[in-house]
DNA sequence: TTTAAATAGGATAAATTTGTCCGAAATAAA
DNA sequence: TTTATTTCGGACAAATTTATCCTATTTAAA
């Protein structure tokens, strides 16, 4: 469905959020450790993150990566997926077709758009602070 | 979503459908041209849709790929696509934990088990009779 | 039985994704 | 201002996916 490089950019998200709550700003190494993933190219990740104005980075000692609180809660699942996997899995053939669209449908056209809205949908109404918060309540976990 | 193996997969097999309606076995040049696929690697594809028994294969002269007439319509997608991309895609967590479960869930876990139902119980709904039918007609298409 | 035609399958290569390493640049605190 | 700490960014490496090529094997027809 999403890329690694996606799926430990959610993750790494969530970990920033749930953080950001406490005031605390954390590195590549302590996220890495926290949602069990590779800490270099989780940096890569952050980096990318960064530069779409989702997450806010610190240079320096007790410099870190953040997510202003404010910010938290405006913050959806749709954006994240977009800057790091784009917008392919919104808008692709669902069988590759270059050239895909009601006047030039593939077989399964319509069956992949129902799915496909679903999926966008969700994404666009998911944001960080209430996967943050379920993790801060121990409901759901970032890490097996 | 699917990888491109099983995009071609699945193309392919619609397309040795809809030819097999008209008692015509199909070779892999000539899939691989009217579903604008790469030759060899659909070649590849095809030996696996084969050890799956989702369509038969004849060689030497006069050889090529078909699908018994009677069977056409019993294939659905989900065999297609767990053939060759196995069920990760119902299966696997979105977030890509080892582990996730309603016991152990990821922070999405419960917004992806509808969207995974969906995909699931649409794949599990379509078979290849539908599609290679659209194709007959004229009001879908396997290439661009 | 021979031959031509077709799939099967192994080896290999190219492209993409995933992952690592290290020095440069920035920054807060001493 | 200096120093320690931290992100940034480029180069590189490994793994996986996608793709190609060539020979062996099978098989139906002549």
């Amino acid at each position: 469905m999403f890329s690694k490089a996606c799926e430990y950019g959610i993750r790494a998200s969530i970990f920033i959020a749930k953080n950001s709550y406490d005031g605390k700003r954390v590195s590549p190494k302590k996220i890495s450790e926290e949602i069990n993933s590779p800490q270099a190219f989780t940096a890569k990740i952050l980096q990318v993150l960064v530069k779409h104005d989702i997450i806010k980075s610190v240079k320096g000692a007790y410099g870190g990566f953040e997510i202003d609180k404010k910010h938290i809660a405006t913050i959806k699942l749709s954006q994240i997926v977009e800057a790091i996997d784009g917008d392919n899995i919104y808008k692709s053939c669902g069988l590759g077709l270059k050239k895909c669209n009601d006047k030039h449908p593939c077989p399964v056209h319509d069956k992949f758009i129902s799915i496909r809205e679903g999926l966008k949908t969700m994404l666009e109404n998911t944001n960080l602070e209430e996967l943050a918060l379920d993790i801060k309540t121990g409901v759901s976990f970032l890490k097996t």
